[in-house]
DNA sequence: GCCTTGTATCGAAAGACGTCAACATAGAGG
DNA sequence: CCTCTATGTTGACGTCTTTCGATACAAGGC
């Protein structure tokens, strides 16, 4: 279950900082078709309120690892439903999980966000650096 | 037509640096309702492709501003699809548009792309930092 | 005034999405 | 092996999205 089809942003795991240009930027070109594809994927995980909040409640865990028994009561919403939006993010690389036992747990994979973050921000700094 | 219906984190249009620590950030603590469903609006308006390289395309123009005639040939899309992601960017709070003479022109919004930035670095830093 | 061009809005059709109840599966513990 | 609990999967349903053609609006030129 670990493995998952991640397909998205070919998520490596390792930290990107903020400097480390690696990929373009939202301000620097025109963004291509295929990554403006990519992206919207990932943006398009983010884009529902239930998924956030799933994502920072794993996210801001302190041991970094959250059982689907926590976090389904947590919501108005049928246990399905949360395992359908868990699956998402899953899809989308922002998270991973492990079956332990009877439970499964849930942690947050800082790869993709980094990038995400990176192509935002290297946004702007690009567009200050060049102007 | 300049002021929109932004209504999602009210945009100011002053810049806010990665250190700002103005909203909470993804992983520092677990997302209340409201804001979920804020931040979820604005991803949600990134979430396509079309929209993404709609954006870039205007955030990366040098001078700022891109004329409707310059998006629409550079898609393979109908002009009124274009004008309606042009619309939803708008309602997002992410670009804003003036009318001048017969042709209208986008630009970016700082704003919320900054908070978003911010919201997704802030996260990873705030949880280097508590680490 | 009346065209012409650029852009937005409307209404409809096809598809994607969020949600649930019902069911299937995985382990734990007898 | 059987049962119980925790999760994931399936199928269906209603709603939101994306897209289009048709139409309306805005501004300039005649």
């Amino acid at each position: 279950m670990s493995k998952q089809e991640l397909g998205v942003l070919e998520v490596t795991g390792e930290v990107i900082g903020r400097d480390a240009a690696c990929c373009p930027g939202l301000a620097t070109a025109p963004l291509d078709d295929e990554r403006a594809a990519e992206l919207a994927r990932v943006f398009k995980a983010l884009g529902d309120p239930v998924r956030l909040r799933l994502l920072s409640m794993i996210a801001s865990r302190e041991g970094g690892e959250v059982c689907v028994c926590e976090m389904t009561p947590a919501f108005d919403l049928s246990q399905p439903t949360i395992s359908h939006h868990l699956k998402l993010l899953r899809q989308a690389g922002l998270i991973d999980c492990e079956r332990r036992g009877t439970w499964v747990y849930y942690w947050a994979l800082p790869g993709v966000l980094d990038r995400l973050a990176a192509f935002l921000t290297t946004t702007r700094t690009a567009e200050a650096t060049q102007a």
